[in-house]
DNA sequence: ATCATAAGTACGAATAACGAACCAAGTCAA
DNA sequence: TTGACTTGGTTCGTTATTCGTACTTATGAT
């Protein structure tokens, strides 16, 4: 009577469903049912039902009062990686330019306004930066990855973006100001690389070079590396070597669509 | 009316979208929205319901007819292996064992009956065997990780998956009689150690060996290799290796919880 | 002990999902 | 071409399902 009648092509149920699946990050990898509820914002009840669905299906498990994902949500990501053929093609790519870099390099995309990781190198030596791996959202403001995928939207878009995310301060250096950091895009765009210094992890230099074209679904392929006292020169070789990666990426067309 | 009255504490709209979700695996990654429906068993209407929902929520994504998977699924995934620290400390030890053996590594666990990969090295060099990747399903009773996982289990468990799995055909060697093979799963679990040979693919043979300690879910490693003529000795040098890549493993105690 | 938080249960009301029936637009074979 | 078939989309009445309040039962900390 009063409700003007929802997309009846939705299915309600099935979205705050998906919500509780979705909050199970890194940062909170198994969560009680209390826990969910809130960060969902959903009834006690609703967010049980949800979760005890998904117990049944098999994609949660249940120890004592705590909830933590199984490895069948691998399976769900797992028709994504094979069918865009990433461990057959993409992979090898970044382990090659890793290895001759001497640095990780990781592959990158956007999903609702954050940074989402599509494949990173592993490299056997050499320094094991973070934890991340393919699936991780990592900081969009103050990483290259994160400000050259920006810059690979329209100016307009970028400015939307960058308006919505919020700014936290990982170190000293870290810019607040979204007006410092526009221009910082704008010139990514421009110039067709993006460099970042001490933003996200003090004394770490990060690398991005674009990996679609314009048009498509921003992809971008990054690195980095500490700052060491020949830094100038390595930049250089840096970067020519991440758009050699790119240039390899491309002709694979696996990054086509999206 | 009748007697519906199934669990109230399971939400079955949320699970009939979860099938739709979980069709999309690597054999079929992009579908109709009728193909979505007949592998569903779906009412159309249904799964269109379940489907369209999943591109609202950004976990598909539909171009003509045609619906695929978006990299939002990655996101999924992400949260279970940041948590486990698959970046960190699964996949250097697979890669730096590969690099000894020569041959990719793969670890595996069992999934709802299936063999579901959980992690892979990726070398820069080397055969770059199947395409497959972390989340990918594997045969069951004709590769050596699936036998090896099966001998994980207690022997009445073993054999009730082993009844219930069909049985492909994959090359000319493979076991097609459930009684032939279930020895082998014997075998392999009082030797502590699975081979196969050309059961799945011709010339390759198969080398598994357990995770997981007793009782625990099964977790298994494995790799392949073409049989060459000094196979023999191989075989020797490969199994110690897979060995000791278990027992390096068994130590970071990511595979504790499954 | 108390207080606070979490989990489980129950149930009537409200509604959201179901699926049949139908139409329009392709698609393919004869 | 025709005609049979498939697919996607829409509508709509029925009813099963979900919602959320309220109550009860753990668990745990102070």
């Amino acid at each position: 009577m009063t409700k003007p009648e929802q997309d009846r092509n939705i299915s309600s149920s099935f979205a705050k469903g998906l919500a509780v699946l979705a909050v199970f990050d890194a940062a909170t990898p198994s969560m009680t049912l209390a826990e969910i509820a809130r960060r969902t914002r959903q009834d006690r009840a609703t967010a049980r039902r949800g979760a005890l669905t998904l117990v049944q299906a098999g994609y949660l498990r249940q120890q004592g009062r705590m909830l933590s994902l199984t490895p069948r949500v691998l399976a769900l990501a797992g028709g994504f990686l094979q069918a865009n053929q990433f461990g057959r093609r993409v992979q090898p790519i970044l382990n090659q330019h890793a290895r001759k870099i001497g640095a990780e390099v990781s592959l990158a995309t956007l999903d609702q306004g954050r940074v989402l990781l599509l494949a990173q190198s592993t490299t056997e030596h050499g320094p094991i930066t973070y934890g991340f791996t393919a699936g991780a959202h990592i900081p969009l403001v103050h990483t290259s990855l994160g400000r050259m995928l920006m810059a690979c939207l329209a100016q307009e878009e970028a400015v939307a973006l960058l308006e919505s995310a919020d700014i936290p301060q990982h170190t000293e250096q870290s810019r607040r100001d979204a007006a410092e950091i526009l221009p910082q895009i704008t010139k990514a765009r421009s110039q067709g690389y993006c460099l970042t210094d001490s933003e996200f992890e003090p004394g770490i230099i990060g690398y991005a070079v674009p990996v679609s074209r314009p048009g498509q679904t921003p992809v971008v392929v990054g690195s980095s590396a500490p700052r060491g006292r020949d830094t100038g020169r390595n930049t250089e070789a840096l970067l020519q070597a991440l758009q050699i990666c790119a240039a390899d990426l491309r002709q694979t067309n696996v990054v086509e669509d999206l």
